[in-house]
DNA sequence: GCAGAACCGTACGGTACGGTTCGGTGTGCG
DNA sequence: CGCACACCGAACCGTACCGTACGGTTCTGC
């Protein structure tokens, strides 16, 4: 019996997965892959040709190719980070400086190429394999993400700068402020604009819109 | 030589496709194999088996298996229709009600089960082909969507209605507003919640924040 | 009624890729 | 030294699917 593949199942959320050095240089081959050619350019035996590995490695250690995939969305979720939050409410301006900040930094994020190419990914295999690869990514990117993103406004909210209901619901109005469809454009193919390459002013614009929606 | 595939240079984005009864079924049925199964689903055989025709044909109808995905996604694009908006900034009222109609259809074609798996199979396929499919849904899908929309905020603003600089700008966030991130995670194969299948009051909670921020 | 076109169903070649197996090589350890 | 282990590179197999060819059938115009 194989070594089995990597599973959700069998990794909490919150535990970075452990893979070894050789294994995350392989893992960032196949990112690169991926990000050139999409899904179609990451077979394995071209992985193993462009990584200097062996394709018996490479089912050793991933089970089979959807373990690798799995793996790869795995790896590059475990990757991001955002700027911590502690203490950054200390006055209304350092707060909203944050709140900017924060969505600059989702826009880094979303648009940059890696994170196009595995959600395009993630999106292609979306109606097979039980779709491990869309709950991995929703669980171990977005909700991480919005998970941040509401603890940090309700830290406002309580410090009296920020007026809602439901935090869940007002990240979610940022978060269409700032990406609008410029994430879909963008996943289906097309470049970005001189302005839409302006993270800070888009961040800038998109906050001044919130709280003139939820300031208080 | 085969008969020509179906090529996005040749046909004007405004002239609807002219496909055969025939041809429409079956592209009727290749899309509901798409919805069901994924592009992964949509093979030749399988088509040509469910839709009672021969691979024969398939390929004299639309030259290759691409030509065949290009086919399906600019007919089903074709039968996208929204309501009219001739008069309908007879008042302030119903204008406005106007607007959250637009928003609704908006997304009520966007999380339709039809659409979801065509930007699917266009984000699959958007990094291979010279990225024909994005092309197409992109040209025949969004930006003639966001054109109507265009109008009809322009509409508003020389009556008085609305207020903005750029007319692409506001629909942006009107489109922000909307869709949040539901979009993505629909794609991502996570599932409508109570909340988000009440299309309507959706619609109204979008179109009154945008008033907020756009209403004259 | 007949010729030709369009079409159906099926069978087949070619190919690309996932997954397996095997021989050879380097390395750490008793 | 010799054994075990991990790994590489390459050959190999089975399968799925694209694209084509061909015989037989239905439709259409004259």
């Amino acid at each position: 019996m194989p070594a089995a593949a990597y599973d959700i199942a069998t990794s909490r959320p919150d535990a970075a997965p452990e893979f070894s050095p050789r294994q995350q240089v392989v893992l960032q081959h196949a990112l690169m892959l991926l990000v050139e050619g999409g899904e179609k350019a990451l077979t394995t035996a071209g992985l193993a040709r462009t990584a200097s590995c062996s394709k018996e490695s490479l089912y050793k250690w991933f089970g089979d190719r959807d373990g690798l995939l799995a793996a790869v969305v795995a790896y590059q979720a475990s990757q991001v980070q955002f700027p911590s939050e502690s203490g950054a409410t200390a006055d209304a301006d350092t707060f909203r400086a944050h709140v900017t900040a924060f969505v600059e930094a989702l826009l880094g994020v979303l648009f940059s190429e890696t994170s196009l190419a595995l959600n395009r990914l993630s999106i292609g295999q979306s109606n097979t394999n039980s779709n491990r690869l869309g709950h991995l990514l929703l669980v171990r990117g977005k909700h991480m993400i919005s998970a941040r993103a509401r603890t940090m406004l309700e830290s406002g909210r309580r410090h009296g700068l920020l007026k809602f209901d439901d935090a869940e619901d007002a990240y979610q109005v940022l978060y269409g402020l700032a990406i609008r469809d410029v994430h879909i454009r963008f996943l289906l193919g097309e470049s970005a604009s001189t302005a839409e390459r302006d993270h800070k002013s888009q961040a800038e614009t998109a906050v001044d819109r919130f709280y003139r929606l939820f300031g208080a």
